[in-house]
DNA sequence: TTGTATGCGTTATCAG
DNA sequence: CTGATAACGCATACAA
């Protein structure tokens, strides 16, 4: 732990002259950059050892021109569904030497931008945006600085990586299993309209309609911010209308909690009276009262995939193209429409 | 947005030439180390702005030996908690030019020492610890390397600043609280009783009882994680033991929704059978059903605080010595107890 | 007030 | 296979 002695850290350059071998040398021996006769790398191992070296990443990143850290534009450090997906990232990453760089862009196209140029003043070898709001072109464009990876989206462009998630389908799921349960007056708390996923949620939710050979009501789709708050308010919102649901799909988890509790409010029972499927299933999720059906959108391997496909970018591999797909987990909070 | 050319980043020297002055009058200029004629100044400005010229943190961190980060270890990325702290610490930091190194301790010393052995590696200029799990001497040595800043708990030593929250006022307030509602049997789910946090709300709770009167039942004291589940089990093994209690105390909120959970399961109501005080006040509890009542620990301000010590210790300030006090939200989840 | 020279710790390019 | 030597981009004594 930390230096044995208060000397200040150890250099490269100590270590070759305590090893009796020039610096690059030492180099080599760190980066398997060439061949070196195992009795010098014995002799560098050992001084290494016992000075406790560890190379500056600073002079690294100078030299060498790669920083060994990756960027991480999320969308708020303390939302549960991103936190999960940086923890697949951080643990994903740890082994490969590579460290995380998180910045939130807060639903922002412009944020995100400033995030962007913040990073690559840091002199990231790569970047990872979760499911961000910059335009396919931009992002392109970036990828020609340096690999990026996306998730969220599908696209594709030289130094890009994308890893989607089938959104349309989710939303498909969802409101296929409130169709099957027998309800017909679906109502939908969306995403921010403007934003990719919500509109794949919406259309997901539309096509199952159709394939039931149920109307479309666009009184019933009403738009929310993706936090609890906004889910209860959409939800006064859609029952001030008079107009007759008997389940709710909301385009997150926080929504559905928050449309719960204004139906509680209410006196309105759920399953019995209204029945509500969320999206994402985040651990909380599992908890609620009632248990809220929901689609798994699995956060965790979102993150792992996103580390190593941005570790394969890094090292000129070509990264493993899959995406896991949504997956309806039906708990306590569907059933059954009231006759 | 970027460079307008593709031609690769602007260095310093650069500037220098296009402004007809010397690299070093540019260093000063944009370091306000010394002073520098108008003239110079606004051609500098100019080239700068006409290039885009941003500085290499990398080759800053190298020359001038301080890297404008720093490192923040928090216990988990995903925790609804310590994600408004570094919120607070991300939104706080921005302004300063300093860019916050997330890293996780995962509520164990021995990972903490390793993140800070990777940070310090990465050279940060200072460190933010969140709730650490570190002993207070080790902390103290770590403050001899660098500016350190820890939360939750009162220690003081040179380098060192710690910005406390009194966990013992918390718990004694929400057991008071559920005293004063007349409740006698009260049992506490307590987090890891390694943790000072943990203890000190456990010393509050048993402060409360005393001077209520009410006898101290270790057999109502059970450990916890931190999460729901272990506050959902805690729960189940308080109800297996058939130790009568009509109030639980749950030393964060999401045991206690955890809580809420397990006792539902046995068809027993919040807070008609018995009452629930959660602690922190984390958004998600505001809009739990019944919403829970829990004592407010600012998790924002908490990060705001704890970054705005850490860039004083930076400037060689001495940090403002505040402390968010303790506060409780009285909300749905607390009655009295049934005749 | 300003410029010159040097160094930060490593990698990369050369010779050998 | 190995060792000098030169960058990397900037900050900072030092000199002027």
């Amino acid at each position: 732990m930390g230096d044995p002695q208060g000397s200040g850290p150890v250099t490269l350059a100590e270590v070759a002259a305590a090893a009796g071998v020039s610096p690059s040398t030492v180099s080599r021996i760190l980066n398997g950059s060439a061949v070196v006769s195992a009795a010098k790398q014995q002799a560098v191992h050992e001084a290494i050892a016992r000075l406790g070296f560890v190379p500056n990443p600073v002079a690294r990143g100078l030299a060498g021109g790669r920083t060994l850290s990756v960027g991480v534009i999320t969308q708020a450090l303390d939302s549960p569904f991103y936190g999960i997906a940086m923890r697949g990232i951080e643990e994903s990453l740890a082994p490969t030497g590579y460290i995380p760089l998180f910045v939130s862009g807060h639903w922002d196209e412009r944020e995100e931008m400033r995030c962007i140029d913040t990073l690559r003043a840091r002199r990231v070898d790569g970047l990872i945006i979760l499911t961000g709001r910059l335009g396919d072109g931009a992002l392109a464009d970036c990828a020609r600085t340096m690999p990026v990876v996306v998730t969220g989206r599908a696209l594709s462009a030289p130094g890009l990586f994308a890893i989607d998630f089938d959104n349309f389908e989710g939303g498909r799921l969802a409101t296929e299993h409130l169709l099957a349960l027998g309800h017909r007056r679906i109502a939908f708390i969306s995403g921010d309209p403007k934003h990719p996923d919500a509109l794949e949620r919406l259309r997901g939710y539309r096509a199952a309609l159709e394939a039931a050979g149920v109307a479309y009501d666009p009184a019933l789709v009403v738009p929310g911010a993706y936090n609890e708050r906004s889910g209860l308010e959409a939800t006064e919102r859609l029952i001030r209308s008079r107009r007759r649901f008997t389940a709710i799909f909301a385009a997150n988890d926080q929504m559905a909690i928050g449309a719960v509790l204004a139906l509680h409010e209410r006196s309105l029972r759920v399953p019995q009276d209204i029945s509500i499927v969320g999206f994402d299933d985040v651990p909380a999720s599992a908890f609620a009262i009632p248990s809220l059906s929901t689609i798994r959108q699995p956060a965790y391997d979102h993150g792992r995939l996103a580390a190593a496909a941005i570790v394969a970018l890094l090292r000129g591999q070509e990264p493993d193209r899959v995406a896991p797909p949504p997956l309806l987990v039906v708990r306590q909070s569907t059933q059954p429409p009231k006759a």
